[in-house]
DNA sequence: ATCGGCTCGCGCAA
DNA sequence: TGCGCGAAGCCGAT
């Protein structure tokens, strides 16, 4: 009997297809690691349990939601790094840039694959991929649950109302799933030898190139570890009182390496929890770590509107339907937003911030948000200038936590009704005097583009 | 500097 | 059925 590596529950098949002889071909879709990844250790025993072996394959779509050329680059980045620790592990690896359910189908046909394993996402685009190839193959299709570390699955069956409702499932499950990985082994001979043409692949991806200059940040495992421990060193101590200033770079910014999984959640808050730090600050970082990202999750596999302000709480929109005809102080339109165009020198200054180094700081991202609500003509308008922004300028766009940011700020998810105001109802606000009791808003505002204090490994 | 009110509804206790 | 309390606040009173 072979040692049961994997949580069953992180499993799911989504076809009824019974294994056949051949490799195991693990679908690489969100997250773009070898180790400490459920999926690729689940490849790994298949392969072993059919004494075959298992290869890596990437299929990227030419263009993904609203992803321009920054997110591309960043993610070949990883790609290529991925590829050298394949090859040490005599793992084969294949990347193909096409419609990937169709790619994979052809795969599957033209090889001896004897089942696929791929990871998890709750996004509808990657879901219809999976459904698809799911019918098409006559081998299974195992998702595992890659990138949570409660599986999505598991953790609850329907769309929870608010982090306190999500928090107790998740910390009643942890010491099952919080456990360490075990090794990637290193498989005999590498089987198949070919060379990956990274320039030519990525000349056939289609997205738009970027409007703007950003700083480029070296993507993948290893940057990501060097990112991780810098922050334990410089900024976990004092986490729970400094993060909410985004004068001072108190925040991990792993939020790329954890979008395209060039990290683990999982291996991070193992880490985090050894730090010699005091325990509010890493009781502070491991909820949003865990407990407020996989409520993304839950968000947007339960609630298919998660990308439109129509998915939030009747009472959300009911509010903001009775202010729409509120007057407007100010109005701009998507291009002055885009362009920082404001009268606002410090919302400017975060916009800036986003479309010059591919982040902005966690509080400036709900600020920034609320005040596009504030100044556009219609929320519904406001909700997709905001997605729109941030999925093309953000480096971890496109991922559920973007869209749940943008609808707690703009339609009170996950939060509660507060104070009446014109335009917002009895969404929260935020002002700009606000800002200003809590952080120093000139030292914020006076940085010049390109010089935000970002500590993520340059390249 | 600190405090209370604002406002809705889930989940649990009773 | 009642009650406590919640993902990041604001504002005015004290």
């Amino acid at each position: 009997m072979l040692k049961q590596a994997i949580d069953n529950n992180r499993v799911k098949i989504l076809n009824n297809c019974k294994e056949s002889n051949g490799t195991i071909l693990y679908w690489m879709q969100r997250d773009h690691r070898l180790h400490n990844n459920w999926a690729a250790l689940y490849a790994q025993e298949k392969a072993k349990e059919l004494d075959s072996e298992w290869h890596t394959a990437c299929f990227i779509s030419p263009t993904f939601l609203s992803a321009t050329s920054r997110q591309y680059d960043f993610m070949f980045e990883g790609l290529q790094s991925l590829e050298k620790e394949l090859q040490k592990y005599k793992i084969p690896f294949f990347v193909f840039v096409n419609n990937p359910a169709d790619a994979i189908i052809d795969h599957v046909k033209r090889n001896k694959v004897a089942a696929v394993v791929t990871d998890f996402s709750p996004l509808k685009i990657v879901r219809d991929w999976k459904e698809k190839v799911a019918q098409h193959i006559d081998v299974p299709l195992y998702e595992v649950d890659a990138h949570n570390i409660v599986p999505c699955l598991v953790v609850s069956q329907k769309q929870e109302y608010a982090a306190r409702t999500l928090r107790p499932k998740i910390h009643k499950l942890l010491p099952k799933f919080l456990v360490p990985y075990p090794e990637i082994e290193k498989q005999k001979t590498l089987s198949v030898v070919h060379d990956i043409d990274w320039q030519k692949l990525r000349k056939q991806c289609k997205v738009k190139q970027d409007k703007f200059e950003c700083k480029k940040y070296i993507a993948g495992e290893e940057a990501a570890l060097k990112q991780l421990d810098y922050f334990i060193a410089h900024a976990l101590n004092g986490y729970s009182t400094q993060r909410n200033d985004p004068t001072f770079d108190g925040q991990s910014n792993l939020s790329p390496y954890l979008h395209f999984g060039h990290i683990s959640a999982q291996r991070v808050a193992l880490k985090i929890m050894d730090a010699k730090v005091p325990a509010k600050d890493k009781e502070v970082f491991l909820e949003e770590l865990i407990v407020r990202k996989e409520l993304s999750d839950n968000y947007c596999f339960y609630n298919n509107k998660y990308d439109q302000l129509e998915g939030v709480a009747q009472w959300a929109q009911d509010t903001l339907k009775l202010h729409a005809k509120d007057k407007r102080e100010y109005l701009y339109s998507q291009e002055q937003l885009e362009k920082a165009k404001t009268h606002d020198l410090l919302w400017n200054a975060a916009q800036k911030e986003l479309t010059s180094t591919g982040k902005m700081h966690g509080y400036m991202r709900m600020y920034w948000a609320k005040k596009i609500l504030e100044w556009t003509e219609a929320p519904i308008k406001a909700f997709q200038i905001a997605l729109y922004l941030n999925d093309t300028y953000s480096l971890d766009g496109n991922d559920p936590n973007g869209y749940v940011g943008v609808a707690w700020s703009i339609g009170g998810l996950h939060d509660r009704p507060w104070f009446k105001r014109p335009i917002f109802g009895t969404i929260r606000y935020m002002s700009f005097n606000g800002c200003k009791s809590k952080f120093d808003v000139d030292t914020y505002v006076q940085r010049k583009v390109g010089l935000f204090d970002r500590q993520m490994p340059l390249l």
